[in-house]
DNA sequence: AAATAAAACGCAACTGTGTTGCATTAATAA
DNA sequence: TTATTAATGCAACACAGTTGCGTTTTATTT
């Protein structure tokens, strides 16, 4: 079997990842790291760590993807990150508004997977 | 003021649009239109009938943006998009679930203008 | 502590999506 | 019919993300 391990770039930009209280794309993340690896490296380490559950993908409205560290409650059940995401048109900054879980009723027959809900306007900081 | 014209791509692409129950891309809309124009002229057309609010768009899980007419009852306010969209991951089709509006609760002082819901998983076709 | 297996990396090249500038064409109004 | 300018085509560009492959580094085994 394939097993994970522990590097450097993987530390720095996990590190990077959860001292932020937004979300960082993968521009972003290269910037703060100070290029410690190349471009191609953060990739193959964020596809890691969202495969380890550690952090997950958002899709922003303009279809830029950013990411946010889990700090979800590790239950019992496979947890899904079906919180609403904010991202403002003034700062720019895509923020998980973790206690907000919208309720919906599907029709029949479909199994949900993944879940992806993204607001945009203006932020508290920005109104 | 700037006008808006009608033209033979912009009514060609629209009526592909119209007629598809599912949300397409950029490329689909190429392929479905034989190439009756330039690929940058659909994306000028696909801009302008967004801005016109003929049609929406949709940010599907993966980043790539599709599109959806907007059959919506225009009533008296400015309407938004506030539907869910679910992508399956078996058939790759987008639909717009146009009757299942979310529900949620924001913190105060968040102005919303923008709103993208995206499930994935498996449509009841592909069950 | 040294040897080993393979996970992770760097580099270069490539693909796909979306954008921009500019000269030309065509839709609408006069 | 003519004039105005929105819309188009083309070429070139920008950027995000991917792939292949040879090299380095991690972590396990001897």
């Amino acid at each position: 079997m394939k097993t994970t391990r522990n590097t450097t770039a993987k530390t720095t930009i996990l590190e990077i990842i959860k001292h932020s209280d937004v979300a960082l794309s993968h521009t972003e993340i290269q910037t703060l790291s100070n290029n410690i690896c190349d471009r191609v490296t953060i990739y193959r380490v964020l596809d890691r760590l969202v495969g380890e559950d550690v952090i997950h993908k958002i899709v922003n409205l303009d279809g830029t993807i950013k990411y946010a560290s889990c700090h979800h409650v590790h239950n019992d059940a496979e947890h899904t990150h079906n919180h609403i995401h904010f991202s403002c048109e003034k700062c720019h900054l895509v923020t998980c508004l973790e206690n907000v879980e919208p309720t919906f009723k599907l029709p029949p027959n479909y199994q949900v997977k993944e879940v992806n809900f993204t607001l945009s306007g203006f932020c508290p900081n920005c109104l």
